[in-house]
RNA sequence: GCUCCGGUAGCUCAGUUGGAUAGAGCAACUGCCUUCUAAGCAGUAGGUCAUGGGUUCGAAUCCCGUCCGGAGUACCA
């Protein structure tokens, strides 16, 4: 049992022996003494008062004797108006401390055969362009509730669903055919991704010059919009697609495979990757089967126009489109076939969409749709609503030019970490691929903690004319401090010191006391990171104590201690932290080199 | 218009179910490398927690109003 609870249930015991006052547990706050004060956990006791019907600083001076005689652990205690602060006993942090050292699964839950099974869907990107910061986002999201999940004792299954059909890929074919003169990624040496890319700007290029050429001529510019040849011509490549004609689907597929190769390269860049991925192109019919089905059995209505609708007035929303008036499926009809065909692959219990809070409303109303369709996890569903990425110019238009590229902010960040590396002189014992991967590390480091650090509900900025920094509250921080850590468990393997995880010390320093507690919270902030679904919990913990430990490190020498178990207790310490860090990190996606 | 989200130091962000004197980093200024890695440590300075009310022993946190910003809002995904 955690010290927090051994003390809720000690408080509640207390009021009832004192007072004969039946409080229920949850009214005991229970929390960490702050720095400035004398002591380890702190109850507050100002809820108590009227039970007790004394003054704050009696019922805590009464509360604290009793836990004191009755709590084993609980040492001595102080009371500063209505705070009761608790001191632990050193031999219960040793235990902590114990019980993190070399233990690689501390703080996490085991995943169980009974566990539950979600399904988490992050990525989800279109075909007809690279990916930008904003999908960087949601992939590092994606992945590290993941792992999060994971850690608390969840089975998971990671799954990305291709936008691969429909209009907008439609263009880029379009103007391949067009312009393109048979480029290929190989011959003009550049990523698929980007080949593509390149040719949906061309398009937009073609057809806004059109629509500007009609709008002269006297065309109304929504009409012009609708007649411009290119548009036209990319309509009828989306249609002859449908009917399954031979040469466009054989163009779809090539230019797809370009897509996929160069995604491939940087979901690998990003270390994310998926269980299971599903096609568009796959699950739109059974969308459309399914909206027939509901249409069938009354659940929704058709018009006058053939269009097919479902009446959400009485859910408190709008009248929602499942089909156009010309049969084809829109956004929603796709992610009920998507839904349905998951659910038929596995036995979800939970299904947890990381898509953009620009779609909040999407996901009200495919939870609403489902649970109409006659699903019964269809109300359950989460929709992991994460903020969008800003830029100092406002927000990133793919069309308009304002994005940035995925692939090059990591290059930039890698040169980055290069030029600083040579800069203080680091790594000049490294090699070639030894010293690469290390910057590497450190440039998806940084990147990956400056991204998860931030609470996900929020929007972020993000200025690319200021490189992200290295130094303070970052993911290179916490590496380096991990790198120091590792460089004197070398040290001590080479003066051949086993380190024993029975410690024995006298008593320990206050700065080594708060690092003992500052582990001792692993498990919670985990816990509470799945809870909330926020990966930044982790971050910011790993932040905390990575700074404890650099003041601890700074304060006090580890090898030069003559003590020696004072210098054994020092080690694992060190180690410990180590290890910590190394797992919180992990489950941000972020690697630890061994020097840096 | 309506719905949802946000507003904390010059900038980027923390701030657990309401608790003690609101915290970090960056930028600025000052110290600390013959000692386990200075991508570090210590310090100075910087705040009407958008704003006005309310709830209470206690509010950055909960409720209401106002202002500002963002997103969504029936045949784009």
């Amino acid at each position: 049992m955690s010290i927090e609870s051994l003390i809720q249930k000690g408080t509640v015991e207390g009021m009832k022996s004192l007072y004969g006052a039946d409080l229920p547990e949850n009214q005991v706050q229970v929390q960490n003494t702050r720095k400035d004060f004398e002591g380890d956990i702190t109850v507050v006791v100002f809820p108590f008062l009227r039970y007790s019907k004394k003054g704050p600083e009696q019922t805590a001076e009464d509360l604290g004797k009793y836990l004191v005689e009755n709590i084993e652990t609980v040492e001595n205690f102080n009371v500063i108006k209505g705070f009761l602060n608790l001191e632990i006993s050193q031999n219960y942090w040793l235990g902590v401390l114990k019980s993190s050292f070399a233990n690689s699964e501390f703080g996490l839950k085991p995943v169980t055969d009974d566990s539950e099974l979600v399904m988490v869907e992050y990525s989800s990107p279109n075909t007809n362009k690279p990916l930008h910061l904003g999908h960087i986002r949601n992939n590092l999201l994606g992945f590290s509730i993941s792992e999060i999940l994971k850690a608390n004792g969840k089975k998971v299954v990671m799954t990305n669903i291709v936008n691969d059909r429909g209009i907008h890929i439609c263009k880029s074919m379009y103007a391949w055919k067009q312009w393109g003169n048979g480029e290929t990624p190989e011959s003009i040496g550049m990523k698929g991704d980007h080949l593509v890319g390149k040719y949906y700007v061309e398009f937009d290029k073609h057809y806004k010059a059109e629509v500007a050429e009609l709008v002269e001529k006297g065309v109304s510019k929504e009409e012009a919009e609708n007649q411009a040849p290119s548009i036209i011509a990319a309509r009828e490549l989306l249609r002859k697609w449908e009917a399954k004609d031979e040469e466009t689907v054989e163009l779809w597929k090539m230019m797809n495979n370009w897509v996929y190769a160069g995604f491939d390269v940087t979901y690998k860049t990003l270390g994310v990757g998926f269980d299971k991925i599903y096609y568009e192109s796959d699950t739109y019919l059974i969308g459309k089967e399914e909206v027939l089905r509901g249409l069938e059995e009354g659940t929704f209505t058709r018009r006058e126009d053939n269009s097919v609708w479902a009446d959400l007035t009485g859910d408190g929303l709008d009248q929602k489109i499942l089909l156009r008036s010309d049969g084809t499926s829109v956004y929603m009809t796709q992610d009920i076939g998507t839904a349905k065909m998951r659910f038929n692959d596995y036995s979800i219990d939970k299904m947890v969409y990381v898509v953009g809070n620009e779609q909040n409303y999407h996901f009200q109303v495919l939870a609403i749709l489902l649970d109409k369709l006659g699903f019964s996890w269809g109300k359950d569903l989460y929709h992991f609503s994460y903020g969008m990425v800003e830029l100092p110019s406002g927000k990133m238009k793919s069309r308009e030019g304002t994005v940035v590229d995925a692939d090059d902010l990591v290059d930039n960040m890698v040169e980055v970490a290069r030029e600083m590396s040579a800069d203080l002189g680091k790594l000049d014992s490294l090699t070639g691929d030894d010293a690469e991967n290390t910057f590497k590390m450190i440039a998806l480091g940084a990147l990956k903690y400056f991204i998860l650090k931030v609470d996900p509900r929020k929007n972020m900025m993000f200025n690319p004319e200021e490189s992200i920094d290295f130094n303070g509250n970052t993911g290179p921080f916490i590496q380096y401090t991990y790198a120091r850590i590792k460089s004197v468990l070398r040290k001590a393997a080479d003066q051949n010191i086993t380190i024993d995880e029975n410690v024995t010390v006298e008593s320990i320093s206050s700065k080594e006391k708060d690092l003992v507690k500052r582990i001792s919270l692993f498990p919670a902030a985990v816990e509470e990171a799945g809870d909330n679904y926020s990966p930044a919990i982790i971050a910011n913990y790993c932040y905390e104590l990575v700074k404890e430990f650099n003041q601890f490190y700074h304060d006090h020498t580890i090898l030069g201690e003559a003590d020696e178990s004072v210098k054994n207790f020092r080690l694992v310490l060190a180690s410990a932290v180590g290890q910590v860090v190394q797992t919180g990190m992990g489950l941000l996606g972020v690697e630890m080199p061994e020097r840096m």
